[in-house]
DNA sequence: CTCAAAATAGCACGACCGTTCGTTTTATTG
DNA sequence: CAATAAAACGAACGGTCGTGCTATTTTGAG
């Protein structure tokens, strides 16, 4: 399946640098696109409007609209723009880490500091959950596929975190990732929308709390990471 | 502060029973609340038209637009619905279990429920949340009232619990709260929004896990329990 | 049955929406 | 520079929106 380690099944994307015909009209693109990113981010992709975006990059409607040739494709851009800068952000950086526990909680790190650092900006994937859960589409199918990718990216390090012995074996990822995404949505919630402070460090406090039940014990720690280095995956 | 345990910071219900003008107005205004709630549920608050309304009610538009006086007031009167339903199905239910953990525990399923088994119904609270996080506005104002006012009677639940010696004595109740809310909306988006099965037994098994972080020891809860039986909140 | 009041309908308005089309300006190439 | 293609504009269309009027119907009390 997944020969090289990468986070999205790549959207087609330029070829590496466009060559020669870097026309302006992609630059111009890019900072639609821009302005269309800040406008969902409080909005929301359904408060996105071509007319408020003429508005604020200073173009006319239909300029704008040739861009894009309709909105739902100016909305699944502004989604795999928000997914490209997701994955430039926090994926790579976080991949850096050293696999295992680390590498999770450096993936939980940025993720937790992108949704609550930028208390003016909501996060796409969550308010387009919201408001396409109801409606079939386009637009919905690329925002399920991006947190799929996402999640399958969180679930492939948990995995690892178990089999490097950091976890205990018998931790169940998909368990464990449902109650961390809950965390991040409760961050989302009660500093976006109650603005009640001191979310933030539920939210870290509550990631200790979810880990505690499935870090392995130090003793057994170092007897399942004795027993890895010795090649035991036969149980 | 509040004398009777009331749910709400009762908005004004009728008195008791509307006497005698019990005009057809009530009831129609009734049938159209009823259809709104349930697009809304569908659409979102946003998404919520009076032109749809009418169509589904089989009424004119001007017709439905008479008994609210503009939208944002059918807005606010679809989220007060929503809250007296909420109030009547989920809240007063589980007031009847006993004190403490049962209480909580009985408040938890029932939320749970409603997020999980009317998969055909978004929770309103939730939608809100995220398409009123960045609108101010008497909409956002009654949503986020009436959010705080559910998270008390949680919040209320638990110290109960504390004291029943349930729950460890430590225990902070706002940062279970938090870790217990992230369940639901973590519930609500891999039920709704990826619809992945499963979700409702990650949202039970995550409840445990998550109480087991607070819940007292039998040997502590015993001691606990009797100390609070000869009134010993000294310590 | 009468009659006032309440409830609903009908119609039009201005605003904004996404979209189309023909034109004009701007950028790129030979 | 001229020639050509790309990009941006401007006006207009059909549609839906919320909302304000004025009629008309329905309701319930005397």
């Amino acid at each position: 399946m997944t020969d090289t380690p990468t986070f999205l099944n790549d959207h087609p994307r330029e070829i590496a640098a466009p060559q020669r015909p870097l026309l302006k009209g992609r630059q111009t693109r890019a900072a639609i696109l821009d302005a269309a990113l800040a406008l969902a981010s409080h909005m929301g992709l359904e408060g996105l409007s071509i007319g408020a975006l003429a508005e604020v990059t200073q173009m006319s409607k239909s300029g704008v609209f040739a861009h894009f040739g309709s909105r739902e494709e100016l909305q699944i851009s502004v989604v795999r723009e928000y997914h490209a800068k997701f994955e430039a952000e926090i994926f790579e950086p976080a991949m850096a880490a050293p696999r295992g526990l680390p590498r999770l909680r450096a993936m939980y790190d940025r993720w937790f500091k992108r949704v609550s650092v930028e208390i003016d900006a909501g996060c796409i994937y969550i308010s387009g959950a919201v408001e396409f859960d109801d409606r079939p589409g386009p637009v919905r199918d690329a925002l399920v596929s991006m947190v799929q990718t996402w999640h399958a990216a969180l679930e492939r390090a948990i995995r690892i975190a178990i089999d490097e012995g950091h976890l205990k074996r018998d931790t169940d990822p998909q368990q464990l990732l449902f109650e961390v995404h809950g965390l991040i949505l409760a961050l989302h919630h009660d500093a976006r929308f109650l603005r009640r402070p001191g979310a933030d460090a539920r939210a870290r406090a509550g990631f200790e709390n979810v880990l505690a039940h499935y870090i392995a014990t130090p003793v057994a720690d170092a007897a399942s990471a004795s027993r890895h280095k010795r090649g035991a995956q036969s149980a």
